[in-house]
Parts: C-alpha cells; structure tokens; sequence
RNA sequence: GGGGACGUGGCUCAGGGGGAGAGCGCUUGACUCACAUUCAAGAGGUCGGAGGUUCAAAUCCUCUCGUCCCCA
C-alpha cells in the first residue's frame, strides 16, 4: 500500500475554486469555432441583473452545463454562450427602490443621473451573478459573454424594431393596454397576473329617463360608473327587449345613457344587463366600438379620478369606490351589495392592481410573426421536451393578441422613433439629421424604452453578431437546445421563435427542454415574501456545488417541480463521498512499496488481456452497459436517469462488489508470479473503470471528478472536462460472465441471510454446504476465495452430492441451488420449518401464476416467443426449487 | 369555460404493456486495514377508484375522486 495525501472525507471547498481557476487558464471552455468540426451550441438564458442567482438558476445553469460537458467530450464544437438582461422594470423598480432608501426620489434626479445609477448597480449585481455561475462550476464561454444592452445587442434591437416598423409590423396608436400605475407605465397582456380573490358585487338601480322605472346593473367597481356610456343586455333577453333603443339616467352625474342590445352580454349573468364603461375595460371598449359609444376617460395614470369624474376628480381610484357606495346608498340607489371572487388583474413585477386604460403605445402586429413560429413547431423544426409543451405554446401562439411593446420607463432601449416639430415621425436605425418632410433638424426622440422581451426574443442570434454576419454566427445559429422553465415560454420561448423565423428565416434552437420548478421542502413555491427560498451559494458552501448539482438533476423529471429538500442534499454528499473514498482506495492500492506510476499496465477494452477473471469480466460488462444506458438517456434528455444510474453502478457494482472482490487479489500475502500478474491486473482494471466512471461522471459533477482524475496514472489528456467521453465496446462484452456473477451474489446473499438470522457475528467463519450442478459447482470452486471472504464461509463445500446435514439453516436459490448452514445444536427445527413452509407456500402461488399463463393458448399463439420461452424457464425454476424445498421439510420432519 | 400535470412502500420521488424501484425513515447486527457521510441483513406497496382494450395493464383508453398549475 502507498502513501496517499488524500483525507478520508471529502473537501469540496479545497477543490473547487482550484478546479475552476485550472480549467479557466487552461481556456477549456472557449469555442474553438472549427469549421470542420459539428457545433453544439447553447445560448444562456440571460439572468436579470436585478440580483442574486436563486435556485430555478442553479437547475437551469446545472442543466445546460451537462448538456454541454457531455458534447464537449464527445468532441463537438461546443459553445455555451453567457450572458445577463437588463430586465427593465424589475431592475428599475429595484434601483428605485434603493435609492429610496436612501432619501433619493428618482424622477427628482432626472433620466440621465438614473441611468448612470442604474449602470453602476449592473456592474455590480452582474458580476456578483458571474461569480455565483463560476462557483456552480458552469463551462461557459466567458470570453463571448453579452448583455442585453451592450452595444451589438442594443443595434440588433433598433434594426428589429425599425425593419419591422417598415414592413408595417409595428405600429403606434391609442388602444387599451394594462397600466401599472405603481410602475407608472404600459405592461403586455401577460405581464398582468389574474389571481381570484375575494370581493364584493354591487347591484345598482339606474332610474330609467322617462321615470317608469329603473335597470339593475352589477358591478365590481362602482367607481367606474362614473365613464359609463351605455347599458347593455342581450339581443335575445325577453326581459329587456322592449328597453332597447329607450335610455336611463346615469346616477350621480345625471348623464343620459342609451340601453343597447349586445351580443356579449350573458343573459344568465347577475340581472342580464351589464353597465359599460368603454374607457376602462377592454370588453365594454369592444361593445363600445360596436354602438359608437362615446369612451370617457375617468382614471388617470397616477390611478386618481379625472376631470370627467366631476366632484370625484382627484380621489383615488379605491378612495373614490368608497364614495361612490355611500352616495348611491344615500340616493337608495344600490340593490345590494355580495360578497364575491373574481380574477383580479396585478402588475407581475409589483403587485399594484393594473388599470386598463387608453393610451398612445407602440405595438407589434403578431399574427404575420406568429404564423411562421406556429408552423415550424408542428413541423417538428423545433421540439419540447417533454412534448406535452408543445401544446401549452400552440394554444398560446393561436389565441395570440398584438404585443404592448413601449415602456413608460429609464431604463431599457430607447425607442428609435423621432417626432419632429412639424408633426412627422421617422423611425430609423441612427438619429436623423433632417426631416424627409419639412427639412427641419429639431427632434424629439420617443421618450419611451422597449419590453425588456423585445431585445430577450433576439438573444439567439444578436449575442452571436446579428445583424453582422460574423463566422460565430454562421458555425454556431441555429442554437442546439434552450433550457428553460416552463413559466417563460410565452414571455420568452415563443418571441425568440417570431424574431428569429423573421430576422434569420431559421428556427432558433432544434430543442427546448422545459424544466420544473425548484419548490420548498413542502412545495410551496419560493419566494421572498415567503421567505422560503434557499441561496445556492449556501448549499454550495455546506455541501460543495458537485452536491448541488447533482441534487437537483436527480431530484427533477423534464417539465416537472420538484422540491428540495436537506435529505437528498445530504445523499448526494454522501455520494460524493462515497466517489471520494473509492478514488481513495484505488489510488492507495496503485503500487507496490517503492513501485511508481510507470508500472501500471494500461487497460485497453479494445484489446483486453490474458488473465481476465470472471468476476473481471462481469464488472467491464457492468459498465458498458452503464455506459451505453447513460448515452441512451443523454440522447433522450433524461439527465435524472443518467445520472441515478451512474450513482447505481458506482455504490452498487463497483464499490459492494467489485472493490470488495480486488481486495483478495491486492491483500494477497502470496508474492509469486501468478499473485504479481493478478495483482498488477487488478490494478489496472481498478484505474481503467475509476477513469471511465469519472468520465460519465464529469458533466453531472464536474469538480470532484476532475480532481480525482487528475491524480490517476498515465492520463493521456491534460484534462477531464475535455477528456474523451466513453464509448460502448463490443470487446467487453461478456452475458455469460454476467449471469454466472449474478448467480454468484446471490449465493453470497443466501450466506449472509442465514448467517443473519441465527446472529452469527461478522468475521467468525462457519462452514457452509452447497449443493450445486455441476455448471453452478464449476462456476462457485473457482469463487470460492471470494465467496469464503464475502461470506465468511469456510470451510465451504461445494458438491453435487454433498450429504444434506439435517441440523441446518437452508435456503434454495437459482437452479435450485442448495445452500446449508449447519449448527448442530443451535437450530430451532420447528422454526425453521415454518420458515421454509411460509417460502414454499409463496413459492407456490408463483407457480400457480406461471401455470395459469402457460395454460392459455391465447398466450402461447400471441406472445412473443421470448416471452413465452421466459415463462417456460421460470416455471422450470419454480418446479426445481419446489422439488427442493419439499424435500428438505421432508428430512427435517 | 378551455388546456395540462400529478396521485407508486411511513416521507420525498424515479419508472412505465410481460413478476414493483431508489433515497431518506424504520428493525437487527457491526467502528472489518477506501468510506460510520460506512458495511451487512431485514420489514414494508392488490402502483387513487371503477370500467374498457389486450394473450398480458401499475403502465394504453374512458369515466370518476382528490391535489395543483396555466390560459380565458
């Protein structure tokens, strides 16, 4: 045994920072842009620059990385394209925010000494967001990071919306849009959140004009009786029909309004007639433009009562509901008033109850752009996974409504449209010089900036040069897979598809894989008002960021949440460790006293060597087919799958089994030739399947597998994270070694189970009887040093016709193997018939299962032949062991 | 109103047409020279309910109950 500096438990913050700093030195990451080589690219989903990386990031950022570790090794031209967005509102509210607390009103400093503040806070918070991502140990290539406004971005976005303005795609005009009025600025239908919550309905009587009565309308916002202009109610309502045409007087302001018919109006709804407020909401608007209502504009931008709202101008929008209540209760105006639960629309970014009002924005036309996105995905250019994603953006992608794309806002990209005193308007890529129009050179530019999604749909392809046609853009576009949770495909996913089929006439990424939600430990959504969420740095400062990582890609099925919890941390530390100390061994078992590294023999699977053991043979069977599973589910996006069964052959097959099996060979006392050979065999195998493994391993946890691997024998490449991924090789592959072994364990198995059961402590050896054919007999003699170690047989006899003690533990196992524990004296052998009673009855109903299917000829005729032959085979199994067991109650009673 | 997901051992979840899997927890024993962040042995589930398709259903289909999400 060798001297090793390795501690027994596992160090990850010694290693990390180290690993991450060698692999950025060695410029492992950078994409070499090859044309002769096939690209895998990724385009980083830009975090906000609002502030810290949170856990849905480090699953995002987990998942990519493996993706793209994976294809580096398996020698694509690999690019994992990193950057940040500015996200306009929520960093501008949280800037403003900041500077609040620091007595600084914002709109008093004025835009410019904003945006400077705005910068200074990005520089800050995106750095802090790089060095998060380093310390997850993402492989990104940082000499190609972008952001959204930087200078290329920012030109990419003023060729969009100018190139779209031209073709008639973007337009300007007065229409209804969702208004923060906490934000103070336009949203996009679905940056308005509709929660249900509880309300009251209130029920008001409007005196008709000629005083023969009056008309009951229900509402849950009474103050906006005040823009009414119009009544409603349904063409076909018998109960109004002869009110059409007639009018009734608005309370409180005694304006006359006429009674229209309306299709709209659900006649089962409250009285059947509905009051309408075109100027404040978006379907009193269309009935409104269907009677040629006058629209009356009561709620201004600050949500405060207007001039229209006469004696209520001024009040807030709430202020003013109160008011109007109490004012009609005094008139004996309310029928009454119910509790109530409706969807109620919120700012997403602030949760201030949005305003739906009329005002002068820039909108894109999106049925010309969504058409193209729609078709490509049912053409399968791009695909879901899980597929069932695939729906969700069909059906949003049909039922698509123009796009709300200005900003009230400072911080964003700036509108490229110029008003020019003479009351023109020019939209173009630069600053104009002179009017088209009057030749003047006296501009306003639009004060308004863009929907942060507006640069965030060009992401694709503006990060790799767009609109230059530069070689990045040509080798890496169209993008390989987008990794995304399934909350942004319509903010996100479906705009980069509409910009990208219309700038590059090509689909933007082949794949999108939608993940789940990182959820609390009770499921619960994390969330700072919650204040349930947990920091990834902490994880990664407790645990190790391997951990992490691999936490969250068992713990997560495509497209599905999850939740986090401390228990499958501490696995997957436990993992870690168990990696740790298997390198251990191996690395501490490599030479013989004053032997060094060149004295370990190369495993070559393509060529393996004279000597191969089976149990040799079984484990390189193991773990190509380990290897070979994990390329299927890689190939498939089942990152999970892959990486359990990395965890399955490594805890399982390698350490229980096969480390235990080498310790016989490397704890040998004998020193002759043949001990040598096994020795330096053993070795070998054990540094050939730590390398393999510690390649299947390096995507999912990067750091420690490189750190180990760096200190195995004779590496033939400088490092792991662009080592040679593993290959399936047919050369070892051995079925009939692998069933033999199987046969094997469960002989070790049967050992141990009676040895359990009788409390025999570890170590104390005990004879053991098998009664085995002679294949099985053939297969256990040549064992039978491992099987006198694992089990602690010996003597062990192993013989055909081996007389049966009577005062013995038994178990029958495969091909009704005879196993006896014999205990003169120690044996209860009522106890020990009931046992093997209770396992003959099971036994029993197992057969009675084979032969019911056996017996149908329907089964016969229509099952596979494979099938079938299987259920053959176990029922000759069943019929062995049943014969067995019968037998040996018999000589016990 | 439309769309979707989930319901599998005590807990959290994989899986998915030919005899149910994992981790944690539980029981028993062991500080054995890589690892007690470990090892060995074990208990524990008619895969929400009812129909259907099939030679065969936990798996596919329909209905139903329960939980949740998205859209209007």
């Amino acid at each position: 045994m060798s001297e090793t500096t390795l501690p027994p438990v596992y160090d990850p913050a010694g290693v990390e920072e180290k690993r991450y700093q060698f692999w950025l030195q060695g410029e492992y990451f950078k994409a070499a842009n090859d044309p002769g080589r096939i690209p895998f690219t990724i385009v980083i989903p830009p975090p906000n620059v609002t502030g810290s990386l949170h856990m849905g990031h480090a699953l995002n950022n987990t998942v990519q990385d493996i993706l793209i570790r994976w294809r580096r090794m398996q020698g694509y031209d690999v690019l994992w394209l990193p950057g940040s967005d500015h996200a306009g509102i929520a960093t501008q509210n949280v800037v403003e925010k900041h500077l609040a607390e620091e007595g600084i009103d914002s709109r008093e400093l004025g835009r410019e000494k904003f945006q400077e503040k705005v910068w200074e806070w990005k520089e800050k918070y995106h750095s802090r967001i790089v060095s998060q991502l380093y310390r997850l140990g993402v492989s990104c290539d940082w000499s190609r990071e972008r952001f959204t406004m930087d200078e290329g971005c920012s030109r990419a976005v003023r060729k969009v919306f100018v190139d779209l303005y031209r073709h008639g795609l973007i337009y300007r005009g007065d229409y209804m849009i969702n208004w923060c009025p906490r934000c103070h600025t336009a949203l996009s239908d679905i940056e308005v959140e509709h929660e249900n919550e509880s309300s009251k309905i209130t029920h008001i009587r409007y005196p008709l004009a000629d005083g023969s009565g009056h008309i009951i309308v229900a509402t849950t916002r009474p103050e906006t009786m005040l823009g009414d202009t119009a009544i409603a109610v349904n063409p076909d309502d018998e109960r109004y029909r002869d009110l059409v045409g007639r009018k009734v007087i608005l309370p409180l302001l005694n304006r006359e309004l006429p009674i229209v018919a309306d299709d709209y109006v659900d006649p089962e709804f409250g009285s059947g007639a509905v009051k309408v407020t075109p100027g404040h909401d978006p379907n009193d608007l269309a009935i409104g433009q269907r009677h040629g209502l006058e629209v009356i504009k009561i709620i201004d931008e600050d949500a405060r009562m207007t001039e229209a709202a006469g004696p209520y101008k001024g009040l807030d929008r709430f202020e003013c509901r109160r008011l109007v209540v109490t004012n009609l209760e005094k008139l004996g105006l309310i029928e009454k008033i119910e509790d109530y639960e409706h969807a109620l629309g919120r700012c997403q970014r602030c949760h201030t109850i949005v305003e739906p009002l009329i005002s002068r924005q820039w909108f894109a036309r999106m049925k010309p752009l969504a058409e193209p996105a729609l078709e490509a995905v049912n053409a399968g250019k791009t695909v879901f996974i899980p597929s069932r994603f695939k729906r969700i953006y069909q059906n949003w992608v049909e039922n698509i409504r123009d796009w709300c794309i200005s900003r009230q806002l400072w911080w964003g990209h700036r509108i490229p449209a110029w008003y020019c005193s003479c009351g023109e308007i020019i939209v173009d890529y630069e600053e104009p010089q002179r009017c088209p129009s009057c030749g003047g050179s006296s501009f306003e530019q639009d004060p308004d900036v863009l929907d942060t999604w507006f640069s965030s749909g060009l992401w694709p392809f503006s990060t790799l040069g767009w609109p230059d046609r530069t070689t990045d853009l040509d080798h890496f576009f169209p993008t390989s897979v987008l990794v995304t949770a399934y909350d942004i495909i319509f903010f996100w996913v479906a705009r980069m598809m509409f910009m990208s089929l219309e700038f590059m006439k090509e689909v933007p990424f082949h794949t999108v894989y939608i993940t789940g939600l990182v959820r609390d430990a009770q499921g619960r959504k994390m969330s700072k008002s919650l204040g349930n969420g947990i920091d990834p740095l902490e994880i990664i400062e407790e645990y190790g960021a391997d951990t992490l990582r691999f936490t969250l890609v068992t713990g997560q099925a495509p497209g599905n949440d999850q939740r986090f919890r401390q228990d499958s941390v501490e696995a997957a530390r436990n993992f870690a460790n168990k990696i740790w100390n298997a390198s251990r061994f191996v690395l501490m078992n490599l030479f013989d006293e004053g032997e060094s590294g060149s004295s370990i023999q190369l495993f070559d699977p393509a060529i393996p060597p004279e000597g191969l053991k089976r149990a040799d043979r079984w484990i390189l069977h193991s773990y190509n087919k380990t290897v070979q599973r994990v390329n299927e589910l890689l190939e498939n996006y089942e990152l999970g799958e892959a990486a359990r069964l990395i965890y399955d052959y490594l805890w399982n097959d390698f350490c229980d089994w096969y480390v235990e099996l080498s310790k016989h060979y490397l704890y040998s006392k004998k020193d002759d030739r043949e001990a040598q050979d096994d020795r330096k065999l053993t070795r070998s195998l054990l540094v050939y399947l730590l390398d393999g493994v510690m390649r299947l391993l390096h995507p999912f946890m990067p750091f420690i597998s490189e750190e180990i691997w760096q200190q195995l024998p004779d590496r033939r490449e400088e490092a792991l994270v662009v080592g040679a991924w593993p290959e399936v090789s047919s050369e070892i592959y051995f079925p009939q070694d692998n069933e033999e072994m199987e046969l094997f364990q469960e002989l070790v198995r049967a050992i141990r189970n009676l040895r359990s059961q009788v409390q025999i402590p570890p170590g104390l050896k005990t004879r053991v009887i098998v009664r085995a054919s002679d294949r099985a007999a053939a297969c256990f003699r040549e064992e039978s040093h491992h099987i006198n170690r694992l089990a602690f047989a010996d003597p062990l006899v192993i013989d055909a016709d081996a007389a049966k003690p009577k005062q013995a533990l038994t178990e029958i196992i495969g091909e009704g193997i005879e196993v006896y524990l014999p205990l003169e004296g120690i044996v209860d052998l009522e106890a020990e018939k009931a046992r093997l009673k209770k396992e003959l009855e099971q036994l029993q109903k197992e057969i009675e299962r084979t032969e019911k299917k056996l017996n149908n000829p329907h089964f016969i005729k229509k099952a596979p032949p494979q099938v079938v032959q299987k259920e053959k085979d176990r029922r000759g199994e069943q019929k062995t062991r049943l014969l067995k067991l019968q037998q040996r109650l018999q000589e016990l009673s």
